[in-house]
DNA sequence: CAAAAAATATACCTATTGGTATATTTTAAA
DNA sequence: TTTAAAATATACCAATAGGTATATTTTTTG
């Protein structure tokens, strides 16, 4: 069971990952925390040592959902195939869903930290390497088990892959306009059928 | 011939730009400016009308820039196909010429600006605007002289090179790995040969 | 239920923020 | 070269930044 004070940091994490997905680090100040959370500092600072610290826990809180949504997504199918275009399933409807985390929080932190915040890159560019060697697993499997083409070099197309999912996130989000999401799954699609198999 | 004020005006931006395309915009502050410029605070306001209309010039002056080493770099052939394969050679250079720059402005501001500051958000839509029918128009161009297969949408491949294009950068100045321009502009390459001829 | 411990609120700190009124200097025109 | 105009510097403003020491409240434990 959760402590109070437990259940409170979760709650100021909860509760401020959107705001620091939206507006980046140095956008996102104190009084915001405090204002969106109903808390006073003395309690912020009580959960945590710091900004940056708050900062890097509601990106892992951010990521962690988001990763465990396509774990999830992935794992209704055993074949490699198939949880390849599960994949593309799970971004058609990643407009919506990555609104409710205030953004892709891999673009966002991406972006926003490069010359901020040392920290927060590294997490970003941790988790890149995750959802990357994700996609280059399931392809290796998929070759094991003479569902995709052996001749194909997993980790390249798990670098193509994930390029154009995360150049449709920007342009869907950046446009407000899901069809770039919509056209470049297609296109994976095609890309995992011409390609791949 | 520029008058001392207009050179100062044109030294500022210049000065600037690439400090807000690094940092964003909340994260660039006065005394950024006017560190990096020598000048105080009264010559950046006589020039400016607040901080908000500089970070419009100088992201401005930085797609100008951008854009006119695109059209330079394309006009070096006549034939669409030519072209294209000019365009995709010039984003095989763009991430040392984008440090030049500070970043990729369009990928930078479009995620900094969108919660943000909606003047730099309307111009980052409108510059990715005019990258996309700029390729459209060459792929038109291509299909009325027969270079080009008639059967393709020009703005559905339009949106499909831009967006793997702007994946790229992200994955390359995120990563610091310029292997996603060079393998995406590859994968870009095969995608003329094969369905655009 | 009382006491110790933990968590939160209050009040404050210095530094910096974007911005401005005015004084001074520099530029351009006569 | 003098003078009017334009540009820049100086000195200031209120508001807010992130952060902290301490008082108060709440929670946990014996």
């Amino acid at each position: 069971m959760l402590t109070k004070a437990e259940q409170t940091t979760e709650f100021i994490i909860q509760t401020v990952a959107p705001i620091f997905n939206k507006n980046g680090y140095a956008a996102t100040s104190l009084s915001d925390i405090t204002k969106a959370t109903g808390l006073t500092k003395g309690a912020i600072y009580g959960n945590f040592k710091n900004k940056e610290e708050l900062a890097v826990a509601a990106f892992n809180a951010t990521v962690k959902n988001m990763l465990r949504r396509i774990t999830d997504h992935q794992s209704l199918s055993n074949s490699s195939l198939e949880k390849l275009f599960l994949i593309t399933d799970f971004y058609r409807n990643y407009y919506n869903y990555s609104q409710e985390l205030g953004g892709c929080p891999v673009l966002n932190m991406g972006v926003d930290a490069k010359h901020q915040n040392p920290l927060l890159l590294e997490r970003v560019r941790y988790t890149i390497t995750k959802i990357k060697s994700n996609l280059a697993k399931i392809i290796e499997n998929g070759q094991k088990h003479g569902e995709i083409n052996s001749k194909i070099d997993p980790i390249l197309y798990a670098k193509r892959l994930y390029t154009m999912i995360i150049g449709a996130i920007f342009m869907t989000h950046t446009l407000e306009d899901n069809s770039y999401l919509l056209e470049t799954m297609d296109q994976v699609d095609e890309i995992i059928n011409n390609e791949l198999k």
